[in-house]
RNA sequence: GUGGAUAUGGUGAAGCGGUUAACACACCGGAUUGUGGCUCCGGCAUGCGUGGGUUCAAGUCCCACUAUCCACCCCA
């Protein structure tokens, strides 16, 4: 094989295409319900526009972004998530002057530059919900409320819900320097990432890795300790409203989200068994992203699930989903006037909705019919020049292993029956 | 960017210096002429990721490269 698909990209294929439309059919669903609609930006955005929504500190913007210049010399980016375009799409069409808030979702392909890990692609699927113009802390919950609601029905288990508060930026500024005042007589023994965090975006030090931090940093004071008033009581009443819809949620004061956007809520929701990328959604508050990138001072909060790592998660949990693509019915042909009249058939046939397949092969009877086994047809029409002659066509039921003859004028209405009847299942 | 492991047909894999590269599954064909799933029979890599090297002889040893998988950082 000469030339293979990208490092990092993913070939999805009959066999398991399956599980992506039935993914996505439940998004549209659960969003449907919850009164989201859905939004579909570019793929690829002005570079800038990550750099000022994703924050220049970020590892996605340092080191991660798809980035390229295109025939018009424009910086332009491979979008590494969806909340940067969302907000864009927001200013730029007004949406603000409709009635808020704004309930969107989105779903499709992210880029990300790195390297490929289990539960780590370059190319990479998301699901995301954004509420924008709504603070009330009940909105916060409501967005948990929707990702659990949709995690549950696809009947995953064993998942925990993160949460943390981070502040806004006065008392993120608070904890700044509560915690350059404690890590003071400790700063050489950070590791360079930390020591480098220390004068950009101090917090994220508190979800540094590296063990030697870690254990520096044991009682080194949280967010949550240097909470505004104000911060406080929207925390407070995030986690009443979680109690009230019935989320388990484990408080993790070291959850510090990467994006330099977030404040107050930030939460994740972990799986296990599907490798070291164990978070399948993360999200939080960002109420002073969308005012970053030139739209009216907007609060706004959303979240963004992996479709592959989900999709890992129902593997490793053994969660089968029905396979609706099986045919109900193939039709055996034997000879060319037979050949056109099956053909004229099956026409029929899937204009009432019954999956119908035909010989394409030029196969005998015998390969045709070991062709419908394989498919999975629950009924083989046979229509041969002898049927043909006597105007009658063998209907044989592959499950029961039985065969009948009926005119052949009466088959479309006979195959319907059969297929609709209580007693029909593939 | 860094580290580890692995690279043999459509797939899973044996082979660990010496004649025709096991085996299983899948696939294709056949077992009386128009009937699937079971069974039986037959077919299916001049080739062992790529390029060098060592050797009388290499899938088998050495080097480089590439790819894949996993892991670190970080995240979906």
């Amino acid at each position: 094989m000469l030339i293979k698909r990208p490092k990092g990209t993913q070939d999805i294929i009959p066999g398991t295409i399956e599980k992506w439309h039935y993914l996505e059919e439940q998004i549209h669903k659960v969003c449907r319900e919850y009164g989201y609609q859905e939004i579909r930006t570019p793929v690829f955005e002005a570079t800038e526009l990550f750099q000022r929504g994703v924050g220049e500190t970020t590892d996605i913007v340092n080191k991660e972004m798809y980035t390229f210049l295109d025939k018009g010399q424009r910086s332009i980016t491979l979008r590494p998530e969806g909340t940067a375009s969302v907000c864009r799409a927001y200013v730029e069409n007004k949406l603000y002057a409709q009635t808020l808030p704004a309930k969107l979702y989105y779903l499709g392909p992210m880029f990300r530059y790195e390297n490929t890990q289990a539960g780590r692609y370059r190319q990479f699927h998301q699901f995301g919900i954004e509420v924008l113009g709504a603070d009330d802390p009940l909105v916060d919950v409501e967005v948990i409320n929707l990702l659990w609601d949709f995690l549950q029905r696809l009947g995953l288990r064993g998942l925990q819900v993160h949460i943390n508060s981070v502040g806004c930026p006065q008392c993120r500024a608070v904890h700044g320097e509560k915690l350059l005042a404690f890590l003071m007589d400790k700063k050489d023994k950070l590791c360079p990432d930390c020591l480098s965090r220390l004068t950009r975006n101090p917090m994220r030090i508190l979800d540094c890795k590296n063990k030697d931090c870690q254990a520096l940093i044991t009682n080194a004071p949280t967010t949550l300790d240097t909470l505004c008033p104000s911060c406080r009581q929207h925390w407070e009443k995030v986690q009443h409203y979680l109690k009230l819809v019935n989320i388990d949620f484990m408080i993790n004061p070291k959850l510090v989200r990467g994006l330099d956007y977030y404040q107050k809520t930030a939460f994740e929701v972990m799986a296990e068994g599907i490798g070291a990328q164990s978070a399948i959604c993360g999200g939080g508050r960002y109420d002073g992203l969308v005012e970053e990138i030139g739209g009216p001072p907007t609060p706004g909060i959303g979240f963004a699930a992996g479709l592959e790592r989900i999709l890992a998660v129902m593997q490793n949990q053994k969660i089968e989903i029905e396979d609706r693509n099986k045919a109900g019915v193939m039709v055996a042909i034997l000879g060319d006037k037979a050949r056109q009249e099956g053909f004229r058939l099956a026409g029929q046939l899937r204009q009432k909705g019954i999956i119908t397949l035909m010989d394409l092969m030029g196969r005998g009877l015998k390969g045709q019919l070991k062709y419908a086994d394989r498919v999975g047809a629950r009924y083989v029409l046979i229509l041969g020049e002898e049927e043909l002659a006597k105007g009658i066509i063998i209907v044989r039921d592959m499950k029961i292993g039985d065969q009948q003859e009926i005119a052949l004028a009466n088959t479309v209405e006979f195959i319907e029956k059969q297929i609709n009847s209580s007693e029909f299942e593939i």
